[in-house]
DNA sequence: CCTAACCTTTCCATCAACTGGAAGGTAAAG
DNA sequence: CTTTACCTTCCAGTTGATGGAAAGGTTAGG
């Protein structure tokens, strides 16, 4: 019987994680035993691993929504899979690109300011004119 | 008199934030006239300019208070914004280099999966495994 | 059978960093 | 004088969890 500590270990999910991710119904409902306990099968631990997958992949909740729904759906074309995940690849290329700027910028400050024991400094002045 | 809706269009923060920003103790609390409204000095435009710099380069709350109190501070030493700064870049290299990792293996998965209109994917498998 | 240790349940609060809206006061324009 | 455009405070919601309290279930040892 995996109860959701089990489950927990063998996905890397927190119990406490697992509980949420039901609750926002981003996997399906987990069957109950007499004591009211969930309990998961092996549906259930693909769900959760997908959901981990997805979400250590930078999927954001609604994503993966969308990601489950296609996973519990017979009739789904991995053509529409492979479109998401494109999407949030370029989703992710786009932050990439943004963060390099951000860099590229920063370290031009860095390069200007001495950065001896005076108080003048580069980087606060070139912070304020942005 | 630059209330708070000018200081919103002068420093491109929106005046909600800027009242969230005194409510938090980022920047000073501005000053205020007789009928309650907050106005805005050239010391107090600086500052959210700052803070604008800062949170647009990435900088979190947190370290845009210690940047400000930097800012405040007429003995600081240029020395410290520096390694402030230099912190910073290296956080957002290390995020660059995350996200370029998941891009490879998004892209390793994508470009197993035929992308037609069978179920069958190779992306799910993928993430499923993870 | 009792107790301790360790599970499970639900509910409520908190984090970052805002953003939106309600209810009400003020100011400027026509 | 009225409308419009500000301003104020306060409360709620967002995203994706996470922490803790209070209560109850289960399991192992004595």
């Amino acid at each position: 019987m995996i109860t959701i500590g089990r489950a927990a270990k063998f996905t890397n999910i927190p119990a406490k994680t697992i509980r949420y991710y039901e609750e926002i119904n981003l996997i399906s409902p987990a069957q109950r035993s007499d004591n009211g306990y969930r309990y998961f099968n092996q549906h259930s631990i693909d769900e959760l691993n997908l959901v981990k997958g997805a979400r250590d992949a930078g999927f954001t909740i609604e994503q993966c929504k969308e990601l489950m729904a296609l996973f519990r759906d017979d009739n789904r074309q991995s053509s529409e899979v492979k479109a998401l995940t494109d999407e949030k690849i370029s989703q992710i290329k786009q932050k990439i690109s943004a963060l390099n700027n951000i860099v590229q910028s920063l370290e031009a400050l860095s390069d200007e300011c001495r950065g001896d024991d005076s108080s003048d400094c580069a980087i606060l002045n070139g912070l304020i004119k942005k």
